[in-house]
DNA sequence: GATGAATGAGGATTCATTCAT
DNA sequence: GATGAATGAATCCTCATTCAT
């Protein structure tokens, strides 16, 4: 029984990036088949065809799907708004709900487990690794982005090595990521919160005149 | 065609596993096929399947090869050995090993980045998950046995809270690793030492007492 | 969304049709999607299906259409005209015309790489082919009729072995038209006339009594 | 049951190929899937693949197997030979063959259809191409090389336009095919030694000081 | 009249694995 | 110990075709 509306359509689209990012995420892009994903969406594999040029370009638009819906992106941008007095809080919030989301198994850091995969991968899929550098490129901008505005907010030193904090708090939320997915985080998650203001006061403590 | 000596055997069986690690590293298990191995060590598929039930026990032995071959390992063991006066440095030297070895490619991290995959990928094969598992506990505790001994010799507080501890350095580690690979470390890698330094020192806060 | 008026799907039919025409021609029935004709042709692949059944009843109508499109095969017809005066004349022009036609790639030649390719081809598509071997079928009577002509005109001996004829004549054009193709009447073109001479000189020959 | 044997190998081969050639000429290359030929030749796809990189190199070593195999090759280089007396009957009989070998369907010439219908497809497999216009020019320069060799035995005029005579004896010769294939030789095969011997006598007017 | 969405049957290719030699 | 040959299942992808709108 084939769907024509567009609503349909969208619908169709919408379920086969679902099913693609659940099972990307949990075997992996290389050991998920399109068969997987047509099976799992309930469509059959000529449909993901139509939406998608190929393996790749779904993955590619997968990203950027993943990108706009889920709500934690919404935080940092909002933590980035020059027009946000605590922009601080804001982004330390937005990292502690790392916690919760790894629980939920399917919050923008799952789409990390993929980047990371993908990146181990390598090989042809070139355009795919581009797309991933250029989603973490923005990622990157946008925490820098964000320090600047707690600058500016005086929430963190006037004279603060921008990218040298950027790049450490990045390994916090990576490192914690990682060792989350392996079962090794079970005592940092007992005090996270405690954990995210410790790795502020390391922060703090990166200025441009200690270094 | 000459007799085989027992030595050839074991140089082709190690050529296998070399081959299989610079593989498996650059481009990931899945993508990496026994025929890419093969070719790469200067043997035919059929001498892998003479050395090695099938592709997953050659990375199950490629583990155990690793971690036997590479030496940041034993600095490890070191440090965790009683009669070892100082401890902290052995481990400190290890940590810090790190940025060479990523720029070398090849060092026992180079394991990790297969570890992540397998992880990530997969669902079937339970060996190799089981392995991977057993090879991070094995880890994780002579982590706990290292910071045993800098208890006992006076270079961690006594009441350490040493799980969080332990778990707070791998994170470290591990975020260090993965935003290597990516190239946002550039910064951190300039003092890295430093950054070494201060992990420490937010270890020793991390008393029982505090927490 | 403006009503279609009968011309406009004329129109369209006539799109498609030159599309087809085109892509078969260029890269053969089976290597010619009817995705590829659609878009050459700026329509949908319904489009297609709303004016022929399927691919083959599209190749079918093809053949029609170009036997009525192409002016060549009108010069054929005024060569079997017994009004016609100098139905030989009229005949050598034709075959002349190749040379043209060849360097202008779509003239009814081109239909004759289809069908080679279609004849080459199939196995499966009777209709199709069932349809060629009419056409060829009506060419051959067609030139059998010219010849006649000729005859009745004194430009052909009375006893000319008709048949024979037709089929040398046949060989002449098909072996130039192949050879032409692949690059191989760089010589021949040069006195395409001469040539065309000299083959009815040798059809003269052909009369019953000499066989 | 697998076969090991290097003559069961070079068995394998053969019938691949030898199946490859009856589908390819039967049905056409495209038509023709990997899955038809394994089927005939009572192997699976995977053997194929062994022997074979791909399609295309099949049809590539296809067409070496050919030129090997088949004798009336040999004919022709026979009659290229400088120590032939007589080489105008050697290629008078090698292409008088061209009857006898059409009724047998898988001499040389089904080889031409498989040619044509290669060069007629195009589009991506320029391997394929490049070897097919290898044959052919090779085949030209051969049938060049026979001309001097007539002319050196004094069978032909010393001032033959050569190159203008290999095109129209090709041209013959292909036209003959052509027209067989689709059944319209019915009349030249009954007196097909004569139409030879005509074509001769024309080629012989073709000098340089005629043209 | 024509479109957009979806199907499903293949098709080429890769690859882990087997096994006689 | 190791090779070369072969298998067969799985994978990505193409395409003719169908059909609601």
């Amino acid at each position: 029984m084939p769907r024509r509306t567009q609503e349909d359509s969208l619908a169709t689209r919408k379920k086969i990036l679902e099913s693609a990012q659940r099972l990307f995420t949990r075997r992996g892009y290389e050991r998920t088949s399109l068969s997987d994903i047509a099976k799992y969406a309930g469509v059959t594999r000529g449909a993901i065809y139509w939406h998608f040029e190929n393996k790749e370009e779904l993955l590619v638009n997968l990203m950027d799907f993943i990108d706009t819906e889920k709500f934690s992106i919404q935080l940092l941008h909002d933590a980035a708004d020059p027009a946000e007095p605590d922009p601080l809080s804001k982004l330390k919030t937005c990292i502690k709900s790392m916690v919760d989301e790894e629980s939920n198994k399917f919050i923008s850091s799952s789409l990390m487990s993929m980047i990371i995969s993908i990146m181990n991968g390598s090989a042809g899929n070139d355009i795919v690794r581009a797309k991933v550098l250029e989603f973490i490129k923005a990622r990157h901008e946008l925490m820098n982005k964000i320090l600047r505005n707690c600058i500016a907010k005086g929430q963190l030193p006037a004279n603060l090595a921008i990218a040298t904090a950027a790049e450490h708090l990045a390994m916090f939320c990576v490192g914690f990521f990682h060792q989350s997915r392996l079962g090794y985080t079970e005592n940092i998650k007992k005090h996270f919160e405690y954990f995210i203001d410790r790795e502020f006061e390391e922060i703090k403590l990166l200025t441009v005149a200690s270094l």
